[in-house]
RNA sequence: GGGCGGUUAGCUCAGCUGGUUAGAGCACCUGCUUUACACGCAGGGGGUCAUCGGUUCGAAUCCGAUACCGCCCA
C-alpha cells in the first residue's frame, strides 16, 4: 500500500509472476476429485503438441478456456481445468531425427529402442516449455494433474480401446490406396493432407490400338505411372470412343495390353476424353479398379523408387524415370503434346512434401457404426455447437465419413498391441504366450490417442474418482480446423466408451489471422509471438485484447485491441489507487445507497447491476467479445469518466468509502476472469477484500439495488454536462473559466450542483443576463457568460447547430406527413417522431438566430 | 466443381429478429500539468454501410444478381 503511491501506472512485468506464484501456492488451480460431473465444471485442455510454442491461437484459446473457469470457480463451482500435451507422433520424431543427423548419426543406425529412449530424453528437456508457456498467459489450469499421451496409465487406455474396436470389427488391416508422406516416410490420413495449386506438365501420349486400327491418346501429369497402367477408360456416352470399348491397346514401353473400359468417371471434355488407369498410384483409379477388378500393379515403392515390376526403370526415383519414361516416348513418336497444367495436388500437412498415393498394407477403422450416434448426439442436443453453423459442417462431415488409416510407420507412439507369427494374427492388451512372435512396427495415429483425451486423461478405463468427478467435461473450446481431426472423433469415442458425450458445449473460437490478412504461420513469416506481446503489454492486455477483437468472424490481428486492454488494466489500477488515496480506514461490506444517500452512489450501484448481469450472461454464452467491451465501457464510461469525478467534490466519510470501495471490488472481481493479473494486485490493496480473488465470489446482480430514478437522473446530468461542455468549446470558453449561470429544468433541478461543478458552472454567479442558452433535458442551462465567450465563435457554432437541427426537423416532417407512414407504422413510433420532433422544434427556438 | 462467410470512418471491427442523428478502439485535428491515470482528460472532423435491382410507409439490416476477398469440402 504504501508503494502505491508512488505507483503510477500498472507494471505487467513486475506485477505478473508474483501473482502467478501467490495462485499456484494457494492450491486453488486444482480441485479434489469429489463430487459428481454434473456439480462439476470441467475443462480438457486440447492437447497442445509437445514439440510446439505458444501460438496466437493457444492464446486466444487459454484466454476463452480461463475465462470459463476463472468464472465459475468464482460462482463457487468445484472447477478443474485438465492440462497436457500430446506427444505429436511425426513432429517430435521429426525434431529427434534432426538431432541425430547433425551428430552424424541415425534413427535406424541406433535402433529402435535407442531412439524411443532418445525422444523420452527431449520430451523430458523440452516438452514442457508449451505448459510454462500457458502459464504466463495466466492460465489456471491444474498444473499439478499434467497429462501426457504416452502416460503410462494413457498408454493402457488406448491399448483398450484398440483391442476393444478390433473385437468388435471396427479395426481392420487391409491393402489399400494410402497418403505416402514421403517426408515422414509414412502413412497419413486424409485429413492430414492439403490441398495446393500446383503448374505440373500435362502430357498426351498416344497408346496405339492392339489391332493396328489406329491409337489412343491419354492425358497425364505422371507419365512415370503408366507403367502402372491397367486399363484406359472413357465415358460410355462418348461418341468418340464407343466403338473402342472392349479393344485392347498396346501400352507403350512394355510388352502389357489394356482393355480399353467404359466409366462415368471420365469427363468427356476433360483433355482427349481418355483416361490412363493406374490403380496403385492414384485415388480416382483406385476406385475405378476397384469398381471394374483390375490388377493393381505397384510401380512405386515406399522408398519413391520405381519398383521391380517397372521393368528397365526399376531403381530410379519416380522423377527420374519420369524423364526418360517422357524421352522414350518422344523417341519413338508417341508424344502427342505437352502443355503446363495447373491444377490441385495433395501435400503433407506433417512434412509438407507432395503425397505419394500408394497402396500398402494398413490399419484402418471403419466409422459406419460410431459415426450415427456423434451425429445423432448433436441433431438431440446432447452437444450443442457454437457458433451453430459449424454443427451442419460436423454433420455433414460425419455423414460422408470413410474409413480412417490409423497406423503410422513412425517409432515415437502407441505401438499397436497386434503381433504376428506366420499366418497367424494376435491382437491383444498383453504379448501372446509362445515363441516365435514378432510385434506389428507401426504406431498409431496420434489422433487416435488423442481421441480419447476426456476421458483417458482421467483414469479410464478405470472407474475412478476423477472420471467420476469431471467426466463429462463441460465445454471444448478449439479452433475449426480441429472439429473433425479431434472433436468429432471425441464424440464418437466418448459415446462408444463412456456410454456419455465427452462434453456438452464445444465452442470454436475465429481464426486469429496476420494483421494483413494472411494465415499466421511460422512458414510465411507472418505468426506474431504471444509470449512477446505477453512480454511487452502485459498478459491481461493480451488476453483481454485477444477476446476484444473475435467476435464470430476470423479476425486480423490487432495490436490497438491489445493496448486498449493494457489501457484498461491501467486505468483500474489507477482508478483504485485514486480510491486507496482517499478512502480512509475501515470500510464494510455493502455499499450505503438508501434513499437518502446521494444519487450519484445509487447510480453507480445500479449501473454495476446490469453490467454484472450483462457481463454474465454474455460469459455463458460464450461472447467474449461483446463481455470484454462491456466490461471496459463500464469501466471506462461510467465508473472512472462520472462515478469518480462527480464524487470528486465530496467528502470520503464512513459512508463514501463504504460505498466506492463496494463498487470497486465488485467491478475487480467482475473483470477478474479477463485481466486476471491486475484485477488480483489490487485486491490485495483493496478495503474489504478478502483472501484471493482468484476464489472470491463472482459478483451476483441484486434486483434491489437496482434504481431506475437515479439511471434516469444521472443520465440527465451527463447529458447536460456533455452539451455545456460541447458549447464552452463551440464558444472557445477558457477551459478554467467558471461561468455563471442557472439551471431551468425540472429535471436537473435536484442534481444542478453536480451538472454545475462538472460543467464549471457558478450557480450563485448568475447575474441575470442571459448570453446563450443550453437545451437540456425539459429545459434549459442560461448562462451569463459576460465577454468570457468568443462572440464569433459561438454564431458559427450555432449556425452549424441550427442547420443541423433543422436538416433534422425536415426529415421528421417529412416522416410524418407521409400518410402512410402514419397509418402504418407502429403507433409508438409515430409517437417517438412527434416528441422529437417538438423537442427540435423548441431547441431551434432557443437558438434564435 | 459444390458449400459457407465477408465487403460499414484512414486502419481493425461492432451494429444485421427492418424504424437510432450508423457506433467503438486506434489514427487525425483543437484545447488541457482539472488534488487517480499523458497507457490520461475534454471537445471535434471523418461514412451516399461494395455495386445494381427488388420487397416495404421505411433497408447497413430482408430477397435476387454482379464484382472482389477468404475459408471448407471434392
Amino acid at each position: 500500500m504504501d508503494d502505491f503511491v508512488d505507483r503510477k501506472r500498472f507494471e505487467p512485468a513486475e506485477a505478473e509472476p508474483p501473482i502467478m506464484q501467490r495462485w499456484l501456492d494457494s492450491g486453488m488451480f486444482h480441485a479434489d476429485a469429489e463430487g459428481d460431473a454434473a456439480d462439476n465444471y470441467s475443462i480438457a485442455i486440447p492437447p497442445p503438441n509437445v514439440t510446439g510454442a505458444l501460438h496466437m491461437g493457444h492464446a486466444l484459446n487459454g484466454s476463452i478456456q480461463d475465462v470459463l473457469i476463472r468464472y465459475q470457480r468464482m460462482r463457487g463451482v468445484r472447477t478443474e481445468w485438465i492440462l497436457g500435451t500430446d506427444h505429436a507422433g511425426i513432429a517430435t520424431q521429426t525434431q529427434v531425427e534432426k538431432r541425430l543427423i547433425e551428430e552424424g548419426t541415425s534413427r535406424e543406425e541406433i535402433g529402435r529402442e535407442a531412439f524411443v529412449e532418445r525422444v523420452w530424453q527431449w520430451r523430458e528437456e523440452f516438452g514442457g516449455t508449451i505448459i510454462e508457456q500457458f502459464g504466463r498467459l495466466g492460465a489456471s489450469c491444474d498444473y499439478e494433474r499434467e497429462r501426457f499421451t504416452l502416460d503410462e496409465g494413457y498408454e493402457r487406455a488406448v491399448r483398450q480401446v484398440f483391442c476393444d474396436l478390433y473385437e468388435d470389427g471396427c479395426i481392420y488391416r487391409d491393402q489399400y490406396l494410402v497418403n505416402w508422406d514421403p517426408g515422414s516416410r509414412s502413412a497419413i490420413s486424409d485429413l492430414e493432407v492439403e490441398e495446393r495449386e500446383v503448374t505440373d506438365t500435362l502430357y498426351s501420349i498416344a497408346y496405339p490400338l492392339a489391332d493396328g486400327s489406329g491409337e489412343v491418346v491419354v492425358a497425364t501429369v505422371r507419365p512415370e505411372t503408366m507403367l502402372g497402367d491397367s486399363a484406359v477408360a472413357v465415358n460410355p456416352a462418348d461418341e468418340r470412343y464407343k466403338e473402342l470399348i472392349g479393344k485392347k491397346v498396346l501400352l507403350p514401353l512394355t510388352d502389357r495390353e489394356l482393355e480399353i473400359i467404359a466409366d462415368d468417371y471420365v469427363k468427356v471434355d476433360f483433355g482427349t476424353g481418355a483416361l490412363k488407369i493406374t490403380p496403385a498410384h492414384d485415388p480416382n483409379d483406385f476406385e475405378i479398379g476397384r469398381r471394374h477388378g483390375l490388377e493393381e500393379i505397384i510401380v512405386i515403392g515406399e522408398d519413391g523408387c520405381m519398383s521391380e515390376l517397372a521393368g528397365k526403370f526399376a531403381g530410379l526415383k519416380a522423377a527420374e524415370a519420369q524423364q526418360q519414361v517422357v524421352a522414350e516416348l518422344r523417341e519413338q513418336g508417341l508424344l502427342r503434346g505437352e502443355e503446363p497444367y495447373e491444377h490441385a495436388v495433395p501435400f503433407s500437412h506433417r512434412s509438407g512434401e507432395r503425397i505419394e498415393p500408394l497402396i500398402s498394407l494398413q490399419w484402418f477403422m471403419r466409422m459406419d457404426e460410431l459415426a450415427p450416434p456423434a451425429i445423432d448426439a448433436v441433431k438431440d442436443g446432447r452437444v450443442r455447437i457454437h457458433p451453430p453453423s459449424q454443427a451442419k459442417r460436423y454433420t455433414d462431415w460425419l455423414e460422408e465419413i470413410r474409413p480412417w488409416c490409423i497406423s503410422r510407420q513412425l517409432w515415437w507412439g502407441h505401438r499397436l498391441p497386434v503381433w504376428y507369427r506366420a499366418d497367424e494374427t494376435f491382437v491383444g492388451m498383453e504379448e501372446p504366450e509362445g515363441d516365435g512372435w514378432t510385434r506389428e512396427e507401426d504406431v498409431l495415429d496420434t489422433w487416435f490417442s488423442s481421441a480419447l483425451w476426456p476421458f483417458a486423461t482421467l483414469g479410464w478405463p478405470d472407474k475412478t474418482p476423477e472420471l467420476k468427478a469431471f467426466y463429462p467435461t463441460d465445454v471444448l473450446s478449439t479452433a475449426r480446423d480441429i472439429l473433425f481431426l479431434w472433436v468429432a472423433r471425441m464424440v464418437m469415442m466418448g459415446l462408444r466408451f463412456t456410454g456419455d458425450v465427452p462434453f456438452s458445449d464445444v465452442y470454436v473460437h475465429p481464426v486469429i489471422q496476420a494483421p494483413d490478412g494472411r494465415r499466421m504461420s511460422k512458414s510465411l513469416g507472418t505468426g506474431i509471438d504471444p509470449i512477446t506481446e505477453i512480454d511487452e503489454h502485459g498478459a491481461d492486455a493480451v488476453r483481454f485484447g485477444l477476446l476484444a477483437m473475435s467476435s464470430t468472424q476470423d479476425v486480423r490481428y490487432s495490436r490497438e485491441r491489445v493496448e486498449q486492454g493494457q489501457a484498461l488494466a491501467n486505468k483500474l489500477f489507477n482508478a483504485s489507487r485514486f480510491v486507496l488515496l482517499n478512502v480512509d480506514g475501515e470500510v464494510g461490506q455493502e455499499p450505503f445507497v438508501g434513499p437518502d444517500r446521494p444519487v450519484e452512489d445509487r447510480w453507480i450501484v445500479s449501473r454495476l447491476q446490469r453490467t454484472i448481469e450483462d457481463i454474465s450472461a454474455l460469459i455463458e454464452q460464450f461472447d467474449f467479445s461483446k463481455a470484454a467491451f462491456g466490461l471496459y465501457d463500464f469501466v471506462y464510461g461510467e465508473l472512472c469518466d462520472w462515478y469518480l469525478e462527480l464524487i470528486k467534490g465530496r467528502e470520503f466519510d464512513r459512508e463514501l468509502s463504504a460505498t466506492v470501495c463496494f463498487v470497486l471490488r465488485s467491478t475487480l472481481a467482475l473483470a477478474h476472469p479477463f485481466i486476471p493479473f491486475v484485477t488480483e494486485d489490487l485486491w490485495a490493496e483493496v478495503p474489504g477484500a478478502e483472501g484471493l480473488l482468484l476464489g472470491a465470489p463472482y459478483p451476483a446482480s441484486d434486483e434491489a439495488l437496482i434504481d431506475g430514478d437515479a439511471e434516469q437522473r444521472v443520465a440527465d446530468v451527463i447529458a447536460a454536462v456533455t452539451a455545456l461542455r460541447s458549447w464552452r468549446s463551440g464558444a472557445n470558453v477558457k477551459p478554467g473559466a467558471r461561468l455563471g449561470a442557472r439551471v431551468d429544468s425540472p429535471a436537473l433541478s435536484a442534481d444542478e450542483a453536480l451538472v454545475a461543478r462538472l460543467a464549471k458552472l457558478d450557480l450563485d454567479a448568475f447575474d441575470g443576463e442571459v448570453t446563450d442558452s443550453v437545451p437540456v433535458a425539459s429545459g434549459s442551462i442560461e448562462i451569463s457568460a459576460g465577454d468570457a465567450i468568443d462572440r464569433d465563435a459561438q454564431q458559427r457554432e450555432r449556425a452549424q447547430r441550427r442547420a443541423a437541427v433543422e436538416q433534422e426537423i425536415a426529415r421528421a416532417e417529412s416522416k410524418l406527413s407521409n400518410e402512410a407512414f402514419v397509418a402504418k407504422a407502429p403507433a409508438e413510433l409515430v409517437e417517438g417522431e412527434k416528441a422529437k420532433l417538438d423537442r427540435l422544434r423548441e431547441e431551434l427556438a432557443a437558438l434564435g438566430d
